[in-house]
RNA sequence: GUGGUUGUAGCUCAGUUGGUUAGAGCGCCUGGUUGUGGCCCAGGAGGUCGCCGGUUCAAGUCCGGUCUACCACCCCA
């Protein structure tokens, strides 16, 4: 076990890793962009009422899994467990329920009190893109076709795409009760938690993973068919769309979605290489309530989870270009080195260079040792004749070739060495 | 929250039927003569054997608990 561990489902990223952090980051934000997204960032806070009426009471989510706290204020608080809640509370600062379009992505960590397991992490990270404000099969579909662009431009081209509608709240009702009285005379032949979701969330059992109540769940009726012809021809145009949009998708009657506001269009993206979380995304069309508001704000959008686009690149060996620049390393043997060479590092850095200035005159050995560790591509060195007569020794570390430059040019000659071993 | 597996140096792991100062490889540090890396050689630092308790003359080794990590479920990204 690690000497200093965080805690429970939460992990520190080192630099080795950080950079396939980073270039998921830059890719979204480029993805985003090209559909004239715009960043939003939020508190990883709220206040706990905006998940209770944004995402519902009744949701699993809400019920056992949310870091609530009081504040020194006495004002109850919530770690956000996911994105789209905060993010509406923030657009209402907007014109956004007059029907004004808003486009925003947001990047963060969100907290959910589960046990840690592959793929599930107490603090975990999404990326996340809502289009808020109007109600349009069209911009359903976009959002769509953004979602799997993005996975594509991440390395995961064969990420596979199901989508549902859950219509509207009217529609439910009917079809719940045509589920219900299904799965009811069948019930005996279900497992516990089926059982337990007769009465409660019906929809769950849909997804149940029992082999056992798959089978009864395949013979389970169409309740599309429950739905008003609107909802089903809404359900129409998204699909439409898509195929004109060129996206593969599968039509899955069972794909339903955790949090309460969904409405319309679900959809929900998977990947071989996750284990057993294999979404790797997912959203859909929502009407989210929330405190001081007695109107629904609109949208569509979705989140990705980082940590399984992580797992999703590691399945497929994708390694992400990196562009990290050359590293110049100055050595200074004798007591004014140091110092000179700490100039001569911030002037080489105003010089755009990345460079690194050991600061403790140890044996000439000891500080190549430490360059060809790091892995530096050229050395600088500085000793008592250099400091005499205002040169360096500039050493190219790949080629072993060494030469003495005056220090004013020592920029422009590791340029140099850089642009030929490339 | 439920269940399974796990825990020895920075990392990957050995550690025989419980028995003296707990090992290896990699990594790290210092040397292998005067200011020079990667290879090689020599030496060195670094471990409350996850934690607590129990059994025993004796526990890294056995038992119980606990914590963490991993995995599955619930649920979700």
């Amino acid at each position: 076990m690690a000497k200093s561990a965080p805690p429970p489902g939460t992990s520190d990223i080192f630099p080795a890793e950080s950079p396939r952090w980073r270039f998921i980051e830059k890719t979204a934000s480029e993805v985003f962009s090209s559909y004239n997204f715009g960043e939003l960032r939020t508190p990883v806070f709220e206040y706990t009422e905006v998940f209770h009426r944004g995402l519902g009471d009744e949701t699993e989510v809400v019920k056992k899994e949310m870091y609530t706290f009081e504040d020194r204020g006495g004002r109850s608080l919530t770690l956000r467990p996911e994105g789209t809640a905060g993010v509406m509370r923030a657009l209402l600062n907007t014109d956004v329920l007059n029907g004004v379009e808003q486009r925003v992505f947001y990047y963060g960590p969100m907290f959910r009190g589960e046990r840690p397991a592959a793929g599930r992490r107490r603090q975990f990270h999404q990326i996340g893109a809502e289009c808020a404000g109007r109600v349009s099969p069209e911009l359903d579909a976009e959002n769509i076709a953004m979602l799997m662009r993005l996975l594509e431009q991440l390395g995961i081209p064969d990420a596979e795409l199901a989508v549902n509608t859950r219509g509207i709240a009217a529609d439910r009702v009917g079809a719940a009760n045509l589920l219900r009285d299904y799965f009811s005379s069948r019930i005996s032949e279900m497992c516990d938690d089926c059982k337990e979701r007769l009465s409660g969330n019906i929809w769950r059992i849909l997804d149940c993973k029992q082999d056992a109540c798959r089978k009864i769940i395949a013979e389970a009726p169409e309740y599309l068919e429950c739905f008003t012809a609107d909802s089903k021809a809404y359900f129409e145009r998204v699909l439409k769309t898509l195929d004109a949009l060129g996206v593969k998708y599968r039509r899955d009657p069972l794909l339903v979605r955790g949090l309460d506001y969904y409405v319309h269009t679900v959809f929900e993206v998977s990947h071989w290489g996750l284990g057993g979380q294999s979404a790797i995304a997912g959203g859909g069309r929502y009407e989210l309530f929330l405190p001081g508001e007695n109107r629904p704000v609109v949208g569509v959008g979705f989140a990705s989870g980082v940590e399984r686009i992580l797992m999703a690149q590691d399945a497929l060996k994708f390694v992400p270009p990196v562009d990290s620049q050359p590293l110049v390393y100055l050595i200074g043997l004798g007591d004014g080195a140091v110092t000179a060479n700490l100039l001569l590092a911030a002037e080489l850095r105003k010089a755009g260079l990345r460079v690194e200035c050991e600061v403790e005159s140890k044996s000439m050995k000891g500080q190549m040792r430490t360059a060809n560790r790091l892995n530096a591509s050229a050395v600088l060195i500085t000793g008592d004749d250099e400091l005499a007569g205002g040169s360096v020794q500039l050493r190219d570390m790949a080629g072993g070739e060494q030469r003495t430059i005056p220090r004013g040019e020592a920029a422009e000659e590791c340029r140099k060495i850089f642009s030929q071993s490339k």
